[in-house]
DNA sequence: TCTTAAATTTAGCCTTGCCTAATCTTATAT
DNA sequence: ATATAAGATTAGGCAAGGCTAAATTTAAGA
């Protein structure tokens, strides 16, 4: 009755909040809480509180105060078209620009904030409608729909599996070098030898490579799916 | 004294600011009025007025009540590195995601003011270090030099001259693709037939595509420079 | 020169998002 | 069952940037 035009797309923050949730729920299905929201976005939890009133009121999350916010339909469309482009750009920025795995991120955390759904559909086309961003993360396709994801960690491996690599975790800059230096990129396929209680180390083997001891840190980093 | 990091980029709005100081000034070599400002970025002149103090405090513009603005030496060269992203990225976008002449210039202005400086630098490489965007504007350096320009609108030519089109205007969208249309684009060299003072309407001939009759609006829109 | 219109500035207000400090809730551990 | 710590919320502020309405300055024309 007063709004005409509740369609004008939600400033970045609210577009980072949207995301936030968007991945500390992706998992587990459970509400994002203010503290995990406010360390991901490095704010205080405060004005998490604050916002996620405010992104109720603009149906974007369903919020209970003290329980946590998770999104609604219009919230996960939303994050998943941050998504889509954040990982659409951070291939460009690989494939064709010449950045460093750690570079890559950052860059495209502002980006995806600025370019138009015109851009992005223009974007996909050059780069071939790619369906995975070199990291191996699925890219969700223009209309929000995300390819069901049976990955795990390396860590949960069992011995004697083969497997392919499916991603890598971006977060880590020290660990994208070390996967990216001896090679260890999605797609890759592994075999694993052993899978040690006492210390967590996983050892695989590479079929061109060699032999690799992965200790658990990395074995968490690192999600594999088993080979088709 | 009081503050450790003056180094960080100014906000979005304050460039947006720095440009239209730039580009009202660039001509003229006067001062850049509250009025001209505000109409170019489509706000009130009060709003323009508050932001010019601001501008002066930061140091980026030189600032007198009732007198308008001029940009500083600092103030021109963020001014200029962001008209360098600007084009650099008009040109990707034209050259390599299929964009039209008409949709370039708005995208560009959002994506001017979300890219780092290596990402400039890098997407300079990409394109292969243009000195013109596709308007036939020159590009800033990185440095913050900008080629001296002695082009004229096509408006002030005379009968006989032999010219080059260096740029068009990229403010009309309609123009813009008039002279697309007709591959009037720069680059292209024209022989000027006639130039009717009693109408304004320029008559040039194309080598290769044919006679032309500019009426005023179009010949002020294009710009030239004598063919060397 | 004097009047008036146009441009500019000032004053006061609003929204978005963020912050800190203080207060509540919830959950955990005795 | 209850004390306490961790987490969440409220209250009160602040800065950036925008707006309108009112006041002021400049410039133009009679």
């Amino acid at each position: 009755m007063n709004d005409v035009a509740e369609t004008r797309s939600p400033s970045s923050s609210v577009g980072d909040y949207l995301k936030a949730v968007w991945e500390l729920g992706a998992d587990s299905g459970d509400a994002a809480s203010t503290k995990g929201v406010a360390a991901r976005l490095s704010i205080s939890p405060a004005s998490v509180s604050n916002m996620f009133a405010r992104l109720q009121e603009m149906g974007l999350v369903e919020y209970e105060r003290y329980r946590g916010a998770t999104l609604t339909e219009r919230g996960r469309k939303e994050a998943l078209r941050l998504v889509r482009r954040h990982r659409l750009i951070e291939t460009f920025l690989l494939e064709h620009l010449g950045y460093d795995w750690q570079e890559v991120h950052q860059e495209a955390e502002r980006l995806e904030h600025a370019v138009s759904d015109d851009f992005t559909w223009r974007l996909a086309e050059f780069l071939g409608h790619p369906e995975h961003d070199p990291h191996g993360d699925p890219i969700p396709s223009a209309e929000g729909t995300l390819e069901v994801d049976d990955s795990f960690p390396l860590s949960q491996a069992v011995a004697g599996q083969r497997l392919r690599i499916s991603k890598v975790r971006d977060e880590d800059a020290a660990m994208l070098d070390y996967f990216g230096d001896r090679n260890l990129v999605p797609g890759r396929r592994l075999t694993v030898r052993e899978v040690r209680a006492i210390d967590g180390v996983v050892i695989v083997e590479d079929e061109e490579a060699g032999v690799y001891a992965l200790g658990d840190p990395l074995a968490r980093s690192m999600f594999v799916r088993l080979a088709s």
